[in-house]
DNA sequence: TAAAATTAAATTGTATACAATTTATATAGC
DNA sequence: GCTATATAAATTGTATACAATTTAATTTTA
Protein backbone atom coordinates (compact mmCIF):
# COMPACT_ATOMS: atom_id res chain seq x y z
CA UNK A 1 0.00 0.00 0.00
CA UNK A 2 0.95 3.14 -1.35
CA UNK A 3 1.92 6.57 1.08
CA UNK A 4 -1.28 7.87 -0.87
CA UNK A 5 -3.64 4.72 0.26
CA UNK A 6 -2.65 4.58 3.74
CA UNK A 7 -5.45 6.84 5.08
CA UNK A 8 -8.40 5.56 2.48
CA UNK A 9 -11.13 5.23 4.56
CA UNK A 10 -11.99 1.87 2.45
CA UNK A 11 -8.28 0.26 3.31
CA UNK A 12 -9.16 0.87 6.97
CA UNK A 13 -9.84 -2.73 8.60
CA UNK A 14 -10.96 -0.39 12.11
CA UNK A 15 -13.39 1.30 10.05
CA UNK A 16 -14.86 -2.02 8.28
CA UNK A 17 -15.45 -3.64 11.83
CA UNK A 18 -16.60 -0.17 13.48
CA UNK A 19 -19.25 -0.01 10.16
CA UNK A 20 -20.18 -3.23 10.19
CA UNK A 21 -20.75 -3.66 13.77
CA UNK A 22 -23.19 -0.95 14.06
CA UNK A 23 -25.03 -1.98 10.85
CA UNK A 24 -25.30 -5.95 12.12
CA UNK A 25 -26.61 -3.96 15.60
CA UNK A 26 -29.32 -1.83 13.98
CA UNK A 27 -30.65 -5.68 12.31
CA UNK A 28 -31.49 -6.13 16.02
CA UNK A 29 -33.53 -3.15 16.73
CA UNK A 30 -37.09 -4.49 15.50
CA UNK A 31 -36.85 -7.51 16.88
CA UNK A 32 -35.45 -6.19 20.27
CA UNK A 33 -38.02 -3.45 20.27
CA UNK A 34 -40.70 -6.13 20.71
CA UNK A 35 -38.88 -7.45 23.95
CA UNK A 36 -38.07 -3.44 25.13
CA UNK A 37 -34.43 -4.81 24.80
CA UNK A 38 -31.50 -2.52 23.91
CA UNK A 39 -28.72 -4.25 21.93
CA UNK A 40 -25.95 -4.41 25.19
CA UNK A 41 -29.38 -4.89 27.16
CA UNK A 42 -29.59 -8.49 24.67
CA UNK A 43 -25.95 -9.35 25.15
CA UNK A 44 -26.21 -8.93 28.80
CA UNK A 45 -28.86 -11.16 29.17
CA UNK A 46 -27.21 -14.00 26.93
CA UNK A 47 -24.73 -13.92 29.46
CA UNK A 48 -27.36 -13.93 32.59
CA UNK A 49 -29.31 -17.31 30.35
CA UNK A 50 -25.81 -18.79 30.28
CA UNK A 51 -24.54 -17.99 33.67
CA UNK A 52 -27.41 -16.73 36.03
CA UNK A 53 -26.13 -15.55 39.55
CA UNK A 54 -22.73 -14.06 37.85
CA UNK A 55 -20.60 -10.88 39.96
CA UNK A 56 -20.42 -7.59 37.74
CA UNK A 57 -16.91 -8.13 37.54
CA UNK A 58 -17.44 -11.41 35.65
CA UNK A 59 -19.83 -10.03 33.26
CA UNK A 60 -17.69 -6.88 32.56
CA UNK A 61 -14.99 -9.48 31.27
CA UNK A 62 -17.49 -11.58 29.75
CA UNK A 63 -18.71 -8.28 27.46
CA UNK A 64 -15.54 -6.07 27.66
CA UNK A 65 -17.39 -3.48 29.39
CA UNK A 66 -16.97 -2.04 32.77
CA UNK A 67 -18.92 -0.83 35.57
CA UNK A 68 -18.96 2.67 34.41
CA UNK A 69 -21.48 0.83 31.41
CA UNK A 70 -23.06 -2.05 33.19
CA UNK A 71 -23.93 -0.28 36.50
CA UNK A 72 -26.48 2.26 35.24
CA UNK A 73 -27.37 -0.51 32.46
CA UNK A 74 -28.03 -3.20 35.14
CA UNK A 75 -30.10 -0.53 36.74
CA UNK A 76 -32.35 0.00 34.14
CA UNK A 77 -32.83 -3.90 33.87
CA UNK A 78 -33.87 -4.26 37.15
CA UNK A 79 -36.19 -1.52 37.26
CA UNK A 80 -37.84 -3.50 33.72
CA UNK A 81 -37.87 -6.30 36.52
CA UNK A 82 -35.34 -8.82 34.83
CA UNK A 83 -32.73 -9.02 37.20
CA UNK A 84 -32.21 -8.18 40.38
CA UNK A 85 -28.61 -7.28 42.48
CA UNK A 86 -27.42 -8.29 45.73
CA UNK A 87 -23.85 -7.90 47.15
CA UNK A 88 -21.94 -11.05 47.87
CA UNK A 89 -22.01 -11.57 51.23
CA UNK A 90 -18.89 -13.90 50.84
CA UNK A 91 -17.01 -10.86 49.54
CA UNK A 92 -18.76 -7.11 50.00
CA UNK A 93 -17.56 -5.81 47.17
CA UNK A 94 -18.78 -7.69 44.76
CA UNK A 95 -22.44 -7.63 43.36
CA UNK A 96 -23.91 -10.65 41.93
CA UNK A 97 -26.32 -10.20 39.13
CA UNK A 98 -29.83 -12.49 39.02
CA UNK A 99 -32.37 -13.09 36.79
CA UNK A 100 -36.42 -12.56 37.91
CA UNK A 101 -38.80 -15.09 36.83
CA UNK A 102 -39.34 -12.69 34.19
CA UNK A 103 -36.40 -12.49 32.98
CA UNK A 104 -35.56 -16.40 33.04
CA UNK A 105 -39.03 -16.56 30.53
CA UNK A 106 -37.68 -13.90 28.55
CA UNK A 107 -35.46 -16.19 26.81
CA UNK A 108 -37.96 -18.10 25.15
CA UNK A 109 -39.30 -14.63 23.26
CA UNK A 110 -35.77 -14.68 22.67
CA UNK A 111 -34.82 -17.52 20.96
CA UNK A 112 -36.55 -16.50 17.81
CA UNK A 113 -34.02 -13.88 17.17
CA UNK A 114 -30.70 -15.27 15.80
CA UNK A 115 -32.81 -17.23 12.72
CA UNK A 116 -34.62 -13.66 11.68
CA UNK A 117 -31.47 -11.50 11.66
CA UNK A 118 -29.26 -14.28 10.03
CA UNK A 119 -31.67 -14.32 6.93
CA UNK A 120 -30.50 -10.97 6.30
CA UNK A 121 -27.18 -11.35 6.22
CA UNK A 122 -27.02 -13.53 2.67
CA UNK A 123 -24.31 -15.41 4.36
CA UNK A 124 -23.61 -19.37 4.33
CA UNK A 125 -23.45 -20.34 8.31
CA UNK A 126 -20.13 -21.56 7.44
CA UNK A 127 -18.86 -18.22 6.34
CA UNK A 128 -20.63 -16.63 9.89
CA UNK A 129 -18.75 -19.27 11.31
CA UNK A 130 -15.69 -18.45 10.26
CA UNK A 131 -15.74 -14.88 10.21
CA UNK A 132 -16.67 -15.03 14.20
CA UNK A 133 -13.83 -16.87 15.26
CA UNK A 134 -11.24 -15.00 13.02
CA UNK A 135 -13.02 -11.78 15.11
CA UNK A 136 -12.75 -14.18 18.07
CA UNK A 137 -9.01 -14.35 17.69
CA UNK A 138 -8.08 -11.04 17.00
CA UNK A 139 -9.92 -9.71 19.44
CA UNK A 140 -8.51 -12.14 22.51
CA UNK A 141 -4.95 -11.29 20.52
CA UNK A 142 -5.67 -7.38 21.26
CA UNK A 143 -6.91 -7.62 24.68
CA UNK A 144 -3.89 -9.72 25.54
CA UNK A 145 -2.15 -7.07 24.15
CA UNK A 146 -3.45 -4.22 26.22
CA UNK A 147 -3.31 -5.99 29.49
CA UNK A 148 0.30 -6.41 28.72
CA UNK A 149 1.29 -3.21 28.18
CA UNK A 150 -0.64 0.00 29.50
CA UNK A 151 2.40 2.19 30.00
CA UNK A 152 4.49 -0.26 30.75
CA UNK A 153 3.73 0.36 34.18
CA UNK A 154 6.92 1.45 35.22
CA UNK A 155 5.78 3.55 38.56
CA UNK B 1 -26.71 -25.22 16.21
CA UNK B 2 -28.96 -26.85 18.79
CA UNK B 3 -31.45 -24.55 20.33
CA UNK B 4 -29.02 -24.72 23.59
CA UNK B 5 -26.40 -23.05 21.73
CA UNK B 6 -28.65 -20.53 19.41
CA UNK B 7 -27.97 -17.79 22.34
CA UNK B 8 -24.65 -18.56 23.37
CA UNK B 9 -22.68 -15.05 23.68
CA UNK B 10 -19.98 -16.57 21.39
CA UNK B 11 -21.95 -18.23 19.28
CA UNK B 12 -23.28 -14.84 18.01
CA UNK B 13 -21.99 -12.96 14.74
CA UNK B 14 -23.08 -9.77 16.18
CA UNK B 15 -20.82 -9.85 19.55
CA UNK B 16 -17.77 -10.69 17.94
CA UNK B 17 -18.38 -7.83 15.08
CA UNK B 18 -19.35 -5.66 18.84
CA UNK B 19 -16.62 -6.67 20.92
CA UNK B 20 -14.27 -6.81 18.33
CA UNK B 21 -14.93 -3.29 16.81
CA UNK B 22 -14.51 -1.85 20.21
CA UNK B 23 -11.20 -3.72 21.05
CA UNK B 24 -9.78 -2.07 17.77
CA UNK B 25 -11.00 1.13 18.51
CA UNK B 26 -9.38 1.24 21.91
CA UNK B 27 -5.81 0.19 20.20
CA UNK B 28 -5.92 3.71 18.30
CA UNK B 29 -6.62 5.67 21.40
CA UNK B 30 -2.71 6.71 22.63
CA UNK B 31 -1.83 7.35 19.16
CA UNK B 32 -4.71 9.51 18.53
CA UNK B 33 -4.57 11.26 22.12
CA UNK B 34 -1.06 12.41 20.88
CA UNK B 35 -3.07 14.46 17.85
CA UNK B 36 -6.07 15.85 20.10
CA UNK B 37 -8.46 13.53 18.11
CA UNK B 38 -11.24 10.69 18.93
CA UNK B 39 -11.83 7.93 17.09
CA UNK B 40 -14.77 8.97 15.70
CA UNK B 41 -13.16 12.41 14.67
CA UNK B 42 -10.40 10.45 13.13
CA UNK B 43 -12.47 8.72 10.64
CA UNK B 44 -13.90 11.99 9.61
CA UNK B 45 -10.53 13.60 8.67
CA UNK B 46 -9.74 10.06 6.68
CA UNK B 47 -12.60 11.63 4.88
CA UNK B 48 -12.14 14.68 4.60
CA UNK B 49 -8.33 13.98 3.68
CA UNK B 50 -9.82 12.39 0.69
CA UNK B 51 -12.51 14.33 -0.14
CA UNK B 52 -12.03 17.92 1.49
CA UNK B 53 -15.26 20.17 0.87
CA UNK B 54 -17.73 17.42 1.42
CA UNK B 55 -21.27 17.95 2.53
CA UNK B 56 -22.57 16.93 6.33
CA UNK B 57 -25.40 14.66 4.11
CA UNK B 58 -22.42 12.53 2.40
CA UNK B 59 -19.81 12.28 4.83
CA UNK B 60 -22.70 10.61 6.84
CA UNK B 61 -23.23 7.86 3.90
CA UNK B 62 -19.41 7.70 3.91
CA UNK B 63 -19.27 6.97 7.60
CA UNK B 64 -23.17 5.72 8.62
CA UNK B 65 -23.37 8.09 11.02
CA UNK B 66 -26.38 11.06 10.54
CA UNK B 67 -26.46 14.72 11.15
CA UNK B 68 -27.51 13.68 15.42
CA UNK B 69 -23.76 12.57 15.55
CA UNK B 70 -22.16 14.43 13.03
CA UNK B 71 -23.23 18.16 13.81
CA UNK B 72 -21.73 18.51 17.34
CA UNK B 73 -18.28 16.28 16.18
CA UNK B 74 -17.93 18.64 13.47
CA UNK B 75 -18.41 21.72 15.58
CA UNK B 76 -15.85 20.13 17.97
CA UNK B 77 -13.45 19.76 14.89
CA UNK B 78 -14.38 23.47 14.07
CA UNK B 79 -13.34 24.29 17.64
CA UNK B 80 -10.11 22.61 17.46
CA UNK B 81 -9.52 24.74 13.71
CA UNK B 82 -9.40 21.67 12.02
CA UNK B 83 -12.11 22.37 9.73
CA UNK B 84 -14.72 25.07 9.31
CA UNK B 85 -18.11 24.78 7.93
CA UNK B 86 -20.23 26.55 5.27
CA UNK B 87 -23.57 26.68 3.59
CA UNK B 88 -23.37 25.76 0.51
CA UNK B 89 -24.56 28.53 -1.75
CA UNK B 90 -26.12 26.95 -4.57
CA UNK B 91 -28.37 24.95 -1.93
CA UNK B 92 -28.78 26.56 1.61
CA UNK B 93 -30.07 23.27 2.93
CA UNK B 94 -26.84 21.33 2.54
CA UNK B 95 -23.44 22.64 4.39
CA UNK B 96 -19.66 22.22 2.81
CA UNK B 97 -17.07 20.96 5.17
CA UNK B 98 -13.52 21.99 4.55
CA UNK B 99 -9.91 21.54 6.07
CA UNK B 100 -8.08 24.17 7.45
CA UNK B 101 -4.54 24.65 6.76
CA UNK B 102 -4.08 23.09 10.34
CA UNK B 103 -6.62 20.20 9.48
CA UNK B 104 -4.48 19.20 5.96
CA UNK B 105 -1.31 19.45 8.21
CA UNK B 106 -2.55 17.11 10.77
CA UNK B 107 -2.26 13.77 7.94
CA UNK B 108 1.10 14.20 7.75
CA UNK B 109 1.11 12.90 11.65
CA UNK B 110 -1.94 10.54 10.93
CA UNK B 111 0.35 8.78 8.46
CA UNK B 112 2.39 6.80 10.77
CA UNK B 113 -0.96 5.46 12.38
CA UNK B 114 -2.05 2.51 10.11
CA UNK B 115 1.42 0.70 10.55
CA UNK B 116 1.52 0.58 14.74
CA UNK B 117 -1.87 -0.23 14.94
CA UNK B 118 -0.72 -2.98 12.35
CA UNK B 119 1.57 -4.28 14.40
CA UNK B 120 -0.58 -4.70 17.28
CA UNK B 121 -2.70 -7.12 15.44
CA UNK B 122 -0.68 -10.34 15.21
CA UNK B 123 -2.13 -10.32 11.76
CA UNK B 124 -0.50 -10.75 7.85
CA UNK B 125 -1.19 -7.93 5.29
CA UNK B 126 -3.48 -10.62 3.32
CA UNK B 127 -5.57 -11.57 6.40
CA UNK B 128 -6.75 -8.34 7.06
CA UNK B 129 -7.34 -7.37 3.11
CA UNK B 130 -9.30 -10.45 3.12
CA UNK B 131 -11.10 -9.82 6.54
CA UNK B 132 -11.87 -6.17 5.24
CA UNK B 133 -13.59 -7.01 2.28
CA UNK B 134 -15.63 -9.42 3.92
CA UNK B 135 -16.61 -7.03 6.41
CA UNK B 136 -17.17 -4.34 3.93
CA UNK B 137 -19.62 -6.80 1.61
CA UNK B 138 -21.44 -7.71 4.69
CA UNK B 139 -21.91 -3.96 5.59
CA UNK B 140 -23.29 -3.05 2.30
CA UNK B 141 -25.50 -6.07 1.88
CA UNK B 142 -27.36 -5.27 5.46
CA UNK B 143 -27.24 -1.34 4.19
CA UNK B 144 -28.84 -2.49 1.06
CA UNK B 145 -31.60 -4.43 3.12
CA UNK B 146 -32.29 -1.48 5.48
CA UNK B 147 -32.53 0.83 2.35
CA UNK B 148 -35.07 -1.34 0.81
CA UNK B 149 -37.61 -2.11 4.50
CA UNK B 150 -38.22 -0.28 6.90
CA UNK B 151 -42.09 -0.76 7.49
CA UNK B 152 -42.23 -1.44 3.59
CA UNK B 153 -43.04 2.16 3.83
CA UNK B 154 -46.92 1.21 2.39
CA UNK B 155 -48.34 4.63 3.99
C1' DT C 1 -47.18 29.45 -9.29
C1' DA C 2 -48.86 28.27 -4.69
C1' DA C 3 -49.49 24.42 -1.79
C1' DA C 4 -47.68 19.79 -0.81
C1' DA C 5 -44.00 16.82 -0.45
C1' DT C 6 -39.14 16.19 0.03
C1' DT C 7 -34.66 17.06 1.69
C1' DA C 8 -30.54 18.59 4.78
C1' DA C 9 -29.08 20.11 9.26
C1' DA C 10 -29.86 20.95 13.63
C1' DT C 11 -32.06 19.85 17.94
C1' DT C 12 -33.84 16.87 21.63
C1' DG C 13 -33.83 12.92 24.41
C1' DT C 14 -32.16 8.33 25.70
C1' DA C 15 -28.61 4.91 26.07
C1' DT C 16 -24.27 3.56 25.73
C1' DA C 17 -18.73 3.57 26.09
C1' DC C 18 -15.01 4.57 28.65
C1' DA C 19 -11.34 7.19 31.27
C1' DA C 20 -10.67 8.84 35.80
C1' DT C 21 -11.94 9.25 40.45
C1' DT C 22 -14.21 7.88 44.72
C1' DT C 23 -15.99 4.72 48.16
C1' DA C 24 -16.21 0.53 50.54
C1' DT C 25 -14.28 -3.81 51.44
C1' DA C 26 -10.75 -7.34 51.56
C1' DT C 27 -6.01 -9.06 51.59
C1' DA C 28 -0.94 -8.90 52.36
C1' DG C 29 3.06 -7.83 54.95
C1' DC C 30 5.01 -6.68 58.83
C1' DG D 1 -3.63 -6.54 64.87
C1' DC D 2 -2.60 -2.77 61.83
C1' DT D 3 -1.37 -0.42 57.99
C1' DA D 4 -0.50 -0.38 53.00
C1' DT D 5 -2.07 -2.25 48.93
C1' DA D 6 -5.40 -4.09 45.98
C1' DT D 7 -9.96 -4.89 44.34
C1' DA D 8 -15.09 -4.15 42.96
C1' DA D 9 -18.77 -0.93 42.17
C1' DA D 10 -20.33 3.28 41.78
C1' DT D 11 -19.84 7.96 40.32
C1' DT D 12 -18.44 11.78 37.30
C1' DG D 13 -17.53 13.82 33.02
C1' DT D 14 -16.98 13.68 28.01
C1' DA D 15 -18.05 11.90 23.50
C1' DT D 16 -20.55 9.29 20.70
C1' DA D 17 -24.90 6.76 18.37
C1' DC D 18 -29.26 7.13 16.86
C1' DA D 19 -34.43 7.67 16.81
C1' DA D 20 -37.62 11.32 16.51
C1' DT D 21 -38.77 15.97 15.84
C1' DT D 22 -38.07 20.64 14.19
C1' DT D 23 -36.54 24.21 11.04
C1' DA D 24 -35.33 25.99 6.74
C1' DA D 25 -34.81 25.47 1.91
C1' DT D 26 -35.84 23.15 -2.45
C1' DT D 27 -38.52 20.50 -5.65
C1' DT D 28 -42.89 18.51 -7.28
C1' DT D 29 -47.23 18.82 -8.68
C1' DA D 30 -51.93 20.11 -9.12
Amino acid sequence: MNRNELLHLDNQLCFALYACAREVTKLYRPFLDELGLTYTQYVTMLVLWETDGIPVKALGERLYLDSGTLTPLLKKLQAAGLIHRERDTADERSVIVRLTEQGRAMQQLALAIPDKVFCQTSLQPEEVAQLREQLHKLTSTIHQCERSSPGSDLN
